[in-house]
DNA sequence: ATTTTGGGCACT
DNA sequence: GTGCCCAAAATT
């Protein structure tokens, strides 16, 4: 090869034309530095078809400067990449951004120095020092990342090292991480998860493309009978890759892994610190790297020899990213197993409706789970109709609820109560004039966070103090907080039961792995009678004697008109719902609702979920939704409001006129303004037979925006802000 | 996105 | 002719 190809990481270029100097071993796939105009970028040789006739000339083509000492990036993973970026309407290299780490995981190698505690015990100590000496036992990290976790500043740190309280120790950057052990604990399996096992062991064995669908109800199983799958890939010296959809889950799956395997599995997402992520991407380039635990952006990493993909949870929304490339990290671990050849396994006890029709097409193989594990039975359910059953004012909770938990703290059993709404309250306004908080960079009220004293934005992140009197009218002792949250919940525990232990499970308060493991050490202990909490309580806990779930507000997710409310309701409801009765003792779940007749309630009363796909699926076929019909999203936004609209009309008159695609908008966004940026959205929907993609990249491409607007475009949305 | 270029224009 | 500003073109 003396002329390539280089997809090169630039924000407008794709594609660029180099001539490989003499002595340069390169292949498809190979990262290389190359000179653009006065500067050098990183790119990727890729394979690209070459337009006979159009080709730059070879006096225009400039020698590529030098070939990174990585492997190239395989064959699978470029096609992947170029199916993510032609399916979800992005440019090519923001998609192969996300295979490589960081420029400096690209060069490698290396040392650096990490301190820990010498075990010198010091005669006297300032307070500082002390704190530290008590959280860093065991510890060994950079200074940095020692006084983050003991909270003192770096300096308290460097004197230690001065006065022989930690000492130096130089780290090579590529260490090798221990090694997992397929057969470290043997499993303890049921009929039904030894028959799914064997199943998806057969299907790694065999090696090729075999999607599945593991729908099992919370508490079957479903994460042993995978973790069985894993084992015979190590036996194999195969990598596996498993997808969980928040942070926030992995402690809990660390703690089972390393059960069964005997060390725990790499971890990847964007709060893994750079060092540990250089680490783990070069570990995973090199196939060192067993098993990888992450969240979405794990999906494109350069696997040496993945033999196996997991996606735990797969009905989740956070799977679906919202920003920048905008694509659905399970449906795309689908396509990597398709090109990488191997199995593919689903779990979740709510399945999307576009799994299940999968299934039910054949696309899909549907492995059931029927039974909870050890002879726990699923809960019972339960409607308190709030129109009847109502909740003093100022209140929330209905007496039935109130008399269940009340019955719960005697018996010495524990509750849970899930509202997915943060914070105190979700609007605060002044009895007087009216006034009413608003965030100055969207179009949403200020959240109050009581346990933080401020008002906050949730789209954001905007922060502001209370203050003692009204920002309108000046009167003091005037504001009112409107609505429940989680905040607000708990001092109506407090007030209704002041003996009960509570704790409040939001992002907010339980927002490290050392929390979690602190609340889950609590809430097993029986040190917590009730737990408030947002989603963040949904899933992936076992508490064996909490016996009562509520559910403070079942409508609330339906509101708002979003496509997917219904499913996305019972899924939660569903989900938290099979937190309760997990040990010997039976579980109760109450729901409170204005609308029992809704559908999705009296499917989680009857315990009918085949009526309620059956139901949701015959709207979906009423809405053109998917899988029935498709919907894309296009976004215009500037910080400019008349930009963005003009950007907007603009691309309104130049509407494509095709049979079979309707096009609605431009209208505002209903999040009219986010994060300072005006928005415009148009929704396109589509019959299944036409050619979604290629009409809007016809219709947006040939258009010009001025230097502020931005064009986003969002194939099969799932949120509709 | 960033850098280079070239045209138009005021000023010397 | 020279410097400066801005828009347009090029970047392989």
């Amino acid at each position: 090869m003396n002329r390539v190809r280089l997809l090169v990481f630039n924000a407008v270029l794709n594609v660029l034309d180099y001539r490989v100097p003499s002595g340069m071993e390169i292949e498809l796939g190979s990262v290389v530095v190359a000179p653009l105009g006065p500067r050098q970028v990183v790119g990727i040789v890729w394979e690209a078809e070459r337009l006979p006739g159009n080709e730059v000339p070879e006096s225009k083509l400039r020698p590529l400067l030098e070939m990174l000492p990585v492997p190239p990036i395989p064959a699978p993973l470029r096609r992947l990449i170029e199916w993510t970026a032609d399916y979800y309407c992005a440019p090519l290299n923001s998609v192969a951004r996300m295979a490589l780490a960081s420029a400096a995981a690209l060069r490698g190698g290396g040392t650096m120095t990490e301190y820990r505690l010498t075990g010198i015990e010091p005669k006297r100590l300032t307070p500082q020092r002390a704190a530290a000496m008590d959280a860093l036992e065991g510890e060994q990290a950079t200074i940095r990342e020692l006084a983050e976790r003991a909270s003192v500043s770096e300096g308290v740190l460097r004197g230690m090292v001065g006065s022989g309280l930690l000492e130096p120790v130089v780290v090579d950057l590529d260490r090798p991480y221990p090694r997992a052990r397929a057969d470290f604990a043997q499993p303890k399996l049921n009929e039904d998860q030894q028959a799914a096992t064997d199943t998806f062991v057969a299907a790694v064995r065999k090696g090729t493309f075999a999607p599945f669908l593991l729908d099992g109800v919370t508490g079957s199983g479903k994460t042993e009978c995978y973790f069985e799958a894993i084992a015979e890939a190590l036996r194999r010296g195969e990598q596996v890759l498993v997808m969980l959809p928040e942070i926030a889950l992995t402690e809990n799956f660390l703690r089972r892994f390393e059960a069964r395997f005997g060390v725990p599995p790499l971890l990847w997402h964007s709060s893994v610190k750079s060092t540990e992520r250089r680490r783990a991407w070069r570990a995973v380039v090199k196939g060192e790297a067993q098993v990888v635990v992450g969240a979405r952006s794990a999906l494109f990493l350069p696997y040496a020899k993945l033999g196996l993909i997991v996606v735990d949870e797969a009905h989740e929304v956070s799977f679906k990213q919202d920003d920048g490339v905008r694509y659905n990290a399970r449906d795309v671990a689908v396509m990597r197993a398709k090109f990488e050849q191997i199995p593919v396994i689903l779990a979740s006890a709510t399945p999307a409706l576009e799994s299940m029709q999968l299934a039910e097409a054949g696309v899909y193989t549907k492995i059931d789970l029927p039974d909870r594990f050890g002879g726990a039975t699923l809960p019972e359910i339960k409607i308190i109709d709030l129109r009847k059953d109502i909740p003093e004012r100022g209140h929330w909770l209905a007496p039935l609820l109130v008399k269940e938990m009340q019955q719960r703290l005697e018996r010495g059993e524990q509750s849970l109560l899930f509202l997915n709404r943060r914070g105190y309250a979700p609007l605060t306004l002044c009895r007087n004039c009216g006034f009413r908080f608003k965030c100055p960079h969207c179009s949403a009220w200020l959240i109050e966070h009581r346990l933080s004293r401020r008002l906050t934005c949730h789209h954001c992140g905007f922060e502001h103090g209370v203050p003692e009197t009204c920002p309108e009218c000046g009167t003091g002792d005037c504001l009112v907080a409107c609505g429940p949250g989680v905040e607000r919940i708990a001092d109506e525990v407090r007030e209704l039961m002041p003996e009960a232990r509570i704790a409040v499970v939001t992002s907010d308060t339980i927002n490290s792995p050392a929390k979690i493991a602190e609340f889950v050490e609590a809430a097993e202990n029986k040190l917590i009678d009730v737990i408030v909490g947002t989603q963040l309580v949904t899933k992936g806990y076992h508490f064996p004697e909490l016996t009562l779930v509520g559910v403070v507000d079942a409508d609330m997710g339906l509101e708002g008109g979003d496509l997917r409310a219904g499913e996305r309701s019972y899924q939660q409801i569903a989900q938290v719902a099979g937190r309760a009765g997990r040990g010997e003792k039976p579980g109760e779940v109450l729901i409170q609702t204005r609308h029992p007749e809704a559908p999705v309630i009296q499917a989680l009363a009857s315990g009918d979920r085949d009526a309620f796909y059956a139901a949701e699926a015959e709207s979906r076929r009423d809405a053109m939704a998917p899988p029935f019909g498709r919907w894309a999203a296009i976004i215009i936004s500037s910080e400019d409001e008349a930009e963005a609209k003009a950007a907007a009309r603009h691309i309104g008159a130049a509407r494509p006129d095709v049979p079979d695609v309707f096009v609605i908008g431009p209208a505002p966004a209903p999040l009219s303004l986010l994060r300072g940026r005006y928005r415009y959205r148009f929704l396109i929907n589509a019959r299944r037979s036409a050619e979604l993609q290629t009409i809007i990249r016809g219709w947006l491409d040939p258009l010009k925006f001025p230097n502020g607007v931005r064009v986003a475009v969002d194939i099969d949305p799932y949120s509709f802000v």
